[in-house]
DNA sequence: TTATTGCTTTTGTACATACATATTTTGCTT
DNA sequence: AAGCAAAATATGTATGTACAAAAGCAATAA
């Protein structure tokens, strides 16, 4: 064995078990010259190697210090992969996505699938070839079955953990997640509606999206179990592509809703577009239609007419599921959560 | 200038300008020394250094060998920071930089420095102990000289590329940004007010904010160069702080706006916020007060009236800053650019 | 009290030397 | 030509010495 590496192994025994501890200084170089019977050149060596190793700090002058320990300093890395950066709801939960990784000493890596299967694989691939601490996904949002399970399966298998937000695969089997109950948020809207008196009830929801198809159940269902018939002529479908002409075309917005006296909508967004659209067209807010949507989001304060809106409340999904994820990379343990929806009546119903 | 930090940079540079091309082998240690006219000793601990950086493989019984590629740069990560992650325009520039990246084969490590001088150095010193393969900053808004100028020289030394945008550290030379002249841009807008025959012309900036001081600058120098008189008492001055109060007392706006038949808004959400506190006041916009901002963000299409804003046109400046970034991580050229101000006349002057 | 100066301690830089160990080359033997 | 051993080459480990530079401390002067 080498003579450095003896003096650096004692030396790093010593701090682990406490006889230097953080913040301490330890022996001068010719002292420790003395205790093991070395040169100054190896005791430099042997300080050296610690030093690159972040466990002491040499000082001119002053002296070798053994460093405070700082465990979040693992400079673990998260790949966190959403559909669109920039999608209206999603910078906020970046935020608190961001926030707490940090605060527990891990870093964001971010990636975006613009909705497409083939990236998604790409940047599963990619951590399979470069291992990260833990991964925070947001479903994709296609209603169609996954091809990309088996990849998220091997990096489960490789004991990297993995948390879902916003929604999940149901072909994965206990995978942690963080979600809404999108199918009950729709059944709540109803619901509240119902309780005011509204009979007929128009919906706009997205259909690229399974969490418009969730939100879609809710309501028919609510609809239903009230003895209610719901006239598919009632319900507006958009996506992605086909959103920013949606209301181009305002008659046959109208013609949808009809005799409706309210309309359940898929977000705040679309909320905030129709009412600028009912009241162009002579139509009051909510007197002649009420107007509900998801959300809560800083649109429906800024919307000429108040919006009624569910939503999380206080709480960032991101902020929740990167905790989640920082406990199981932490060693704590940590399991699935939906959190319920909170309702904010404004001006809108 | 200590003798193995010579050896090192002369290396370096050789290495650098392809003297020793990836694969090949250095000059022995003894053929060092006698080039350099130094100890072994020096040479070695230059040798040292070097490997540490990745840059260079020592092989007992063999030599010293190039590196083929940096797998700092290989692993393709990019450090993103920035202040805060859902400020109002930078999401869209979050999706410029990532689209971008990942077209280029990167990937963005994200950080939030929430306008903290420590968080920033921090994250700075992350980045040295685990470099990535380049750096996008958008500048620390405040307005103070900035402490953290050492890591970012020392992250250039060794030889990370770094793209600032939004704003850059004057005191940093010889580096690559990507920004607007904001200065200029207040100076337009008075400019085109003035055009359009205002005389009295009030305006709301942030004070915590760099962009915020160079856009008032340009705001007063143009009011100055017209011979026009500027009161104090016509600048309204927030901070991220008071930004949430700052419409709670309508008395205290309208009066600082006074006899002002214009004002120019920081950005599109102050110019918002500020038309809806005018018509709620009984004021028409624009025929009473007419209001410009920055940015011509989607908010400026949602305001009640449409605000008249000055942007980068469809540029994005993120996608911008990531592609002169990728640029040079791929060994091609690079220079610093500013965008110009585009103005889009709308509704609100 | 405060500021300055000089001394001591401690780490940093630099050189010289010697021998160890891994790798490659050379030359000899078969 | 192939295999093997010795020699040469290159980096690794270890020590000794000398002086430089930074930090802390104590004595001294204003």
């Amino acid at each position: 064995m080498k003579k450095y590496e003896l003096v650096e192994d004692s030396l790093l025994r010593q701090i682990n078990t406490g006889a230097y501890p953080g913040g301490t200084l330890l022996p001068t170089e010719e002292q420790l010259t003395e205790i093991f019977g070395v040169s100054r050149q190896t005791v430099r060596k042997a300080l050296s190697i610690l030093e690159d190793k972040d466990i002491i700090e040499k000082k001119q002058g002053s002296g070798s210090m053994v460093k405070i320990r700082n465990p979040a300093a693992d400079s673990g890395k998260v790949s966190v992969i959403v559909t669109y950066i920039d999608d209206y709801i999603f910078p906020g939960q970046l935020r608190g996505v961001e926030e707490v990784l940090s605060k527990n000493g891990l870093s964001a890596i971010l990636s975006a699938t613009k909705n497409r299967i083939c990236s998604e694989r790409k940047i599963l691939e990619d951590i399979l070839n470069d291992p990260v601490a833990g991964i925070l996904v947001e479903g994709t949002k296609t209603a169609l079955p996954n091809p990309n399970i088996d990849l998220y399966e091997r990096l489960a298998e490789r004991g990297i953990p993995i948390v879902f937000f916003n929604s999940v695969y149901p072909a994965l089997k206990d995978m942690l997640y963080v979600c809404a109950d999108n199918q009950r948020g729709g059944y709540e809207l109803v619901t509240y509606l119902l309780g005011k008196g509204h009979k007929s009830i128009a919906s706009i929801f997205k259909a690229d999206d399974i969490q418009g198809h969730e939100r879609y159940s809710g309501y028919i269902s609510a609809m239903f179990g009230s003895g209610l018939f719901v006239s598919d002529s009632k319900t507006i479908w958009y996506t992605t592509e086909t959103k920013e002409k949606l209301f181009d075309e305002p008659r046959n917005i109208l013609s949808s809703i009809g005799d409706a006296t309210a309309v359940v909508c898929y977000n705040d967004e679309i909320a905030f577009m129709l009412i600028k659209l009912l009241i162009s067209c002579g139509k009051k807010v909510p007197e002649d239609i009420a107007v509900v949507s998801f959300d809560n989001s800083s649109l429906s304060e800024m919307s000429p007419v108040k919006i009624t809106s569910l939503s999380y409340g206080d709480k960032n999904i991101g902020s929740i599921a990167a905790g989640k994820l920082a406990d199981i990379i932490g060693g704590r343990k940590a399991s699935s959560e939906i959190i319920p929806w909170k309702l904010t009546e404004k001006e809108s119903s």
